[in-house]
DNA sequence: GCCGTTTTCGGCCCGACTGTTTTCAGTCG
């Protein structure tokens, strides 16, 4: 088995872990989680690297020691350090994922009481035992009885974070609930939901009120809270009945911006920033941008950017990633916005598994705004989604033609989401395809081929000269199926060769490619399409799910096919 | 354990809330 990125990284958190419990330094626990987070950051396999012998200590936040580390873990899948401290710290570590129990308190109730396990932990609590303990009593016992129970229930439905359109969807009346008090002026959701990470584990909503505002009783009061973690004049937490954490904060308009930057994250990108800050002699906080005890920014996120001569960083490249860097210098990305679409090159209708025709899609498609969409319906080897064979895709070209030559509204194009066989080779013949504008071809059936085969597979596909766009390029789908296993810096480097193209699927189960892997292609220089592979029209709202993604990938409107117009499209995608 | 336009040694982000205490440690984000 090759070793993961996120291998690697899954061993450095549990070493700082231990540590922590253990109670080690804790700068040096820190640099075992800032470099976990660096190898899951990567763009590329850490064990191409390692076998490239590429000096992993250039990477920010890994010096000789962890570089080493990471060698040794690449080559044997394993790291003494962390056996050596699960000897010396024999207690299961999810007991530091039970909310209010942190490392302190797991030493002290694992050397005091002998408990190793969340279950021992339970056992103790539920018999009253935790309380005998100084410094703990009947509350905290309590605490951690139904944050186990919690912490059980969330394992049992596999999931620890919403998908964004999930949580969009609990935000939303939420949002408008809070905008009726008429106290509140503004409010934002800040966090990874700003961000429009993929998944979002808890909202951040941030308010500035008038004086004597009920808001936190109004918060709390909330028809789908669940529980009320904490309550106090500027912040509370509560846990909703879909069990959604939700923070409220409640800030000085002086300190609007600050706030909305601290609390929109991430914690890496804070940290940066706040450093920078130090060095020039200011402090950063929630409050504003202070000169000793003078505040002299605050009020807007541009304000306290300009206090560390940085230029205004949108929230989707917050990661600590190198946005900084670019402010800096001056040469962020100008992101790609949903006005910059012209069409939508993956949308599906009735004739396969879609809900509506072709002309009620190209209609609603119109209504955005668009110029062009694809139908780009399944190959016959869907045989679930009722795939089209030749006769079928066949008379499904001659409607489209005749739907164009019959309306001005949009242009169709003549397209197919045709199948990847297992050996590379397309589910059509080459002789239909010739017929289509734009041909898309994804992988839906064996999933479990080797890294190896699965590339293979993919870029054999490429070589038929009708290949266009690779949908859906790893097939993951969020929270429910890992992605198979598959060399994307090969894939898109092939890509690039053939002069063949990536989709990032805009839906909210999917967002594949990932923010990484658009980089990736960016910098390889292989153009994006951001398509929403609607099956109904309401799917096509999915598109702002796709922008989120790409704006996480740092993709710029001349990095996006689909952001030209159906003139221009054409002549890049003829292939030599 | 990392890092350097003050530094190769001595720093390493910062504040709110809670529970258990009588002034604070632990946890969280």
């Amino acid at each position: 088995m090759p070793v993961h990125n996120s291998d690697v990284a899954d061993i450095f958190n549990k070493v700082a872990d231990l540590l922590d419990i253990k109670g080690g330094n804790p700068f040096r626990i820190r640099a075992y989680r800032n470099a976990a987070r660096a190898v899951n950051a990567l763009s590329r396999n850490v064990s191409d690297m390692v076998a490239k012998k590429e000096d992993l200590s250039a990477l920010q936040g890994i010096g000789k020691d962890l570089a080493q580390k990471i060698a040794g873990i690449v080559q044997t899948g394993k790291l003494p350090l962390l056996d050596e401290l699960e000897k010396k710290v024999p207690i299961e570590l999810a007991m530091i994922k039970i909310q209010g129990l942190g490392p302190k308190k797991i030493k002290r109730i694992s050397q005091e009481m002998g408990i190793r396990s969340v279950e021992d932990l339970k056992e103790a609590a539920e018999s009253g035992k935790i309380r005998d303990l100084p410094g703990f009593a009947k509350k905290t016992e309590q605490a951690i009885i139904e944050e186990i129970d919690r912490m059980e229930r969330r394992n049992k439905a596999g999931k620890e974070r919403l998908k964004l359109a999930v949580a969009a969807q609990i935000a939303g009346p939420l949002l408008e609930y809070l905008q009726g008090i008429n106290s509140v002026k503004d409010i934002a959701i800040a966090g990874s939901y700003r961000r429009r990470r993929e998944t979002v584990g808890d909202l951040d909503i941030l308010v500035t009120c008038k004086k004597d505002s009920d808001i936190m009783d109004r918060f709390v009061g909330y028809e789908d809270v669940e529980k009320v973690l904490a309550k106090g004049k500027t912040r509370s937490s509560v846990i909703l009945r879909q069990g959604l954490q939700v923070d409220l904060r409640v800030v000085p308009q002086v300190s609007y911006g600050a706030a909305l930057l601290y609390f929109t994250g991430s914690k890496e990108h804070n940290i940066a920033v706040r450093k920078i800050a130090q060095k020039k002699g200011l402090k950063i906080n929630e409050y504003g941008v202070f000169k000793e005890d003078k505040r002299i920014a605050g009020k807007t996120e541009k304000q306290v950017y300009q206090e560390v001569e940085l230029s205004y960083i949108q929230p989707e490249l917050r990661e600590n990633r190198g946005e900084i860097e670019a402010a800096r210098k001056g040469n962020l990305p100008e992101l790609i916005t949903r006005d910059h679409i012209k069409g939508d090159l993956h949308i599906h209708t009735k004739q396969t598994d879609g809900h509506h025709s072709l002309e009620e899609m190209a209609h609603a498609a119109h209504e955005k705004g668009y110029e062009y969409i694809a139908i780009t319906d399944h190959s016959r080897h869907v045989t679930v989604a009722n795939g089209l064979d030749e006769k079928r895709l066949s008379r499904q070209i001659d409607q489209i033609e005749r739907f164009n030559d019959n309306q001005n509204e949009i242009l169709v194009l003549k397209s197919i989401e045709l199948d990847i066989l297992e050996d590379g080779s397309l589910d059509l013949p080459d002789d239909i395809l010739k017929r289509l504008d734009l041909v898309l071809c994804s992988v839906h059936s064996k999933f479990n081929l080797s890294s190896k085969k699965q590339t293979e597979r993919i870029i054999k596909a490429m070589d038929n000269p009708h290949f266009n766009i690779l949908c859906h390029p790893t097939g993951r789908l969020i929270n429910e199926r890992l992605p198979y296993e598959v060399n994307m810096e090969k894939v898109i480097h092939a890509a690039k060769e053939r002069g063949c193209f990536l989709e990032l699927n805009a839906h909210p189960d999917r967002l594949d490619l990932n923010d990484i892997h658009c980089q990736m292609a960016k910098d390889t220089g292989v153009k994006v399409a951001i398509s929403t592979d609607a099956h109904r029209i309401d799917d096509l709202n999915w598109m702002t799910y796709g922008i989120g993604q790409a704006r996480r990938g740092w993709l710029e409107p001349g990095d996006v096919l689909n952001t030209r117009s159906w003139k221009t499209l054409k002549k890049w995608i003829r292939r030599k």
